[in-house]
DNA sequence: CTAAGTGCAAAACTTTTGCAGGCGA
DNA sequence: TCGCCTGCAAAAGTTTTGCACTTAG
């Protein structure tokens, strides 16, 4: 897969070293239909290829690459921590506090920011989220 | 203080007793400086007045508490929760990530949301912080 | 070869829960 | 008085850390 490839070569520009588990959680990530994985979802996934692979290695590592911006760190209120891999597009998500899940949303309320409200701060990243009740729960 | 009876009277037409914890609990989030506060936080606050008060109570309460919608629970994907007390105005937030400090932004992404957006999803509430660097930490 | 990375085990921390007694309405 | 509330203690669940061994570059 070419995606693979273009985050492999994230970690090999920071200097980090290309390991087999580093690639799972790549992979995962990109296979996984849920865009949105902690790190025991990440750990369960790998669990069935390569079942030696410990957690800690999964947190240690979705730690790093958080930090070196190929994951962001996404946080709904629930006690787990969730990760999503960094695409070319970033993008916000309508989450359903009935069923938990969610769904992109093609709206980004920076592009409607003033500039002047954020003066003197340098904006690094933003979170938008909206909770609420979904079609499905709706019923 | 008036606008803590406002919230006394909140707990009462819930149904729930007006109990000393409860109220301490609510004057460490009018009296705080610092509007975003964990559950040891506000354990902490209460401490000096009040040292019997367990740290259980607090979240049990401020658990209750945000179901009933007297506060938001704030999440900028550190390890604790953050809690928020319900002014009448929401508001949203410039965190800086180098000292932690948040500082109220007059901007509200829902005013810009055009309503097809979230069709067929019953909004309840939703998240919107900036995160970055702050003035003071910059130079 | 050697620094970075991993697995194991244990610890650290936050949050939740069961239970018996206490207290507000 | 009655049922909600609290404190205590213990448990549960997630995340972090120390250490010795392994491995990618």
């Amino acid at each position: 897969m070419k995606e693979t490839i273009f985050f492999i070569k994230q970690l090999q520009e920071k200097g980090l070293k290309i390991t087999p588990q580093r690639q799972e959680i790549i992979r995962v990530f990109l296979e996984s239909k849920n865009n949105h994985l902690s790190a025991e979802d990440v750990h369960n996934q790998i669990a069935e290829k390569f079942p030696s692979m410990s957690l800690d290695t999964v947190y240690r590592n979705l730690s790093v690459m958080q930090q070196l911006g190929i994951l962001t760190e996404l946080n709904f209120g629930e006690r787990k921590n969730l990760f999503e891999i960094n695409s070319s597009q970033h993008h916000h998500h309508l989450v359903c506090t009935k069923c938990g899940v969610s769904e992109e949303i093609d709206f980004c309320p920076l592009e409607f920011l003033d500039a002047d409200k954020v003066k003197n701060f340098k904006v690094k990243k933003h979170s938008f989220e909206i909770f609420g009740i979904c079609a499905n729960c709706m019923e």
